[in-house]
DNA sequence: TAGTGGTCTAGACCACGAA
DNA sequence: TCGTGGTCTAGACCACTAA
């Protein structure tokens, strides 16, 4: 053989094996399995490419796609100039229905090690102004093509110093113009005691919730490494004779939130 | 010059854009924006490896490492063979609190075309039988170590020929044993039905939405394409007095589904 | 300063899908 | 059969991090 450079070769030994596995899918399955089974811990870092390289006597771009699946899956992180480190899994509880009392449920351990209470929220990115509403959010709201100026508040929520939510909230103009909802701060209460105060009490929510990956400027804004999602929440309230009066797009952090709902069986 | 391989260079462009652009984030951004303006629709082909390689003048790595930015963004979704597609979104609404009767809710029209009457829902990979609770089942069933054995019902959801949804169930052996539970056919009205009639009939729910990216198994039992996450839920019922009951693990492709919840103001 | 990941070139062989 | 993506080699230069 003459071959100067690569190709794929070796596939003997896949084919003895059974099963036809790529190299980096071998790589990428061994890292894994130790990361679950607790040999690597969160935050610990991983071998990085060049040692894979002697590991598995394979080339940079083959080891680095080995450690790509585990960025994918996002149990990994790298870090630039550092190496690649287990991904840490910490996330805040968010109560989609607030109403119900912490005594009407039982204690039930969580899960997740919900200590919200001690973490720093700030807000952040605040804009407030009037717009158009967007077609998706004119349907929501109902609007019809003489009715669509909205005020638009959008905001981005940091907690601990990283960012977990962008928020834009949606409401008509007819419905919450010259109110201090057109203004940055809505005072105590906020939005909601202001809309009950015009006489438009929200009195039923709809949430949806997708899942979906980030865009490049998401991914920015919201600092997300990748193998990150985001869930993209779309809430509406409505007032008691079924009026949509606001329409509030969100987009988290998939590995920032448990998102919660209780409710009664019919 | 006489460097005969690689290198990066041609950076002088790129910092006369005043922004350190690398080639592959240019090529998925103007890939990305074309998709977004509904130049390429939902379905259509992209251009591929070799036709990328011609335009932007570049390797075979480099083309592709900018068509992996969009299938990991979920835009688009690579088939062996035949090429790079703008991926299609069309997923089913599941409605996480069914006892409110649609008529009390106003029909705002839906973002998302529910036409999830007509399609084909089936049931698949049926396991049922006596296990033992992982711990944090154990903990959500409140389960002390002298009764950790429950009947564990798993099963697959496949919607249209394309698995949507993996389900775990457990239930304590001492509120589900010697029932139909215990029988991969439950019967009518299901598994709630048949813990009503043995005198443990579900009262409230929780659920514990998150999202993350599948692991390899699970992206292979659901079929999932690179860049679709899964949305993982953890519902537990409880009895009116405050027993859990049962603790159902649900494990869903992200593109197939969009979660609703609805609920009153407080 | 040494080591890490980030970007890129220029090739190669393969399995698979569509025509 | 031909074009597509999937896998791989063997290099290179860079910016960044940590010691």
């Amino acid at each position: 053989m003459f071959r100067v450079t690569g190709g794929t070769q070796g596939k003997e030994r896949l084919v003895a094996e059974g099963k036809a596995q790529p190299v980096y899918r071998r790589i990428a399955d061994e890292l894994r399995a130790a990361i679950l089974d607790g040999s690597y811990r969160p935050g610990d870092q991983l071998p990085g490419e060049n040692q894979l390289m002697e590991t598995y006597k394979v080339a940079r771009a083959t080891a680095r796609q080995g450690l790509s699946v585990l960025i994918n899956e996002g149990l990994a992180v790298p870090r630039a100039g550092a190496g690649v480190f287990v991904r840490e899994f910490r996330p805040v509880i968010r109560d989609g229905i607030a109403r119900l009392g912490a005594s009407t449920w039982p204690a039930g351990r969580d899960i997740w090690s919900a200590d919200a209470a001690s973490r720093d929220l700030q807000v952040d990115q605040v804009e407030v102004g009037r717009a158009q509403a967007p077609d998706h959010v004119r349907a929501l709201l109902g609007l019809d093509d003489s009715a669509t100026e909205v005020i638009r508040r959008s905001r981005r929520f940091v907690l601990d110093d990283k960012p977990v939510l962008m928020s834009v909230s949606w409401l008509p103009a007819a419905v919450a113009g010259a109110t201090q909802i057109e203004q940055p701060d809505t005072g105590p209460g906020g939005t909601y005691a202001r809309l009950a105060e015009a006489g438009h009490a929200p009195d039923k929510f709809r949430e949806d919730l997708r899942a979906r990956m980030p865009l490049a400027d998401e991914a920015e804004r919201l600092q997300l490494p990748p193998g990150t999602p985001v869930v993209e929440i779309t809430r509406t309230a409505y007032t008691a004779d079924g009026t949509p009066v606001e329409v509030n797009e969100m987009t988290a952090d998939a590995g920032s939130y448990v998102f919660r709902y209780e409710f009664a069986a019919g």
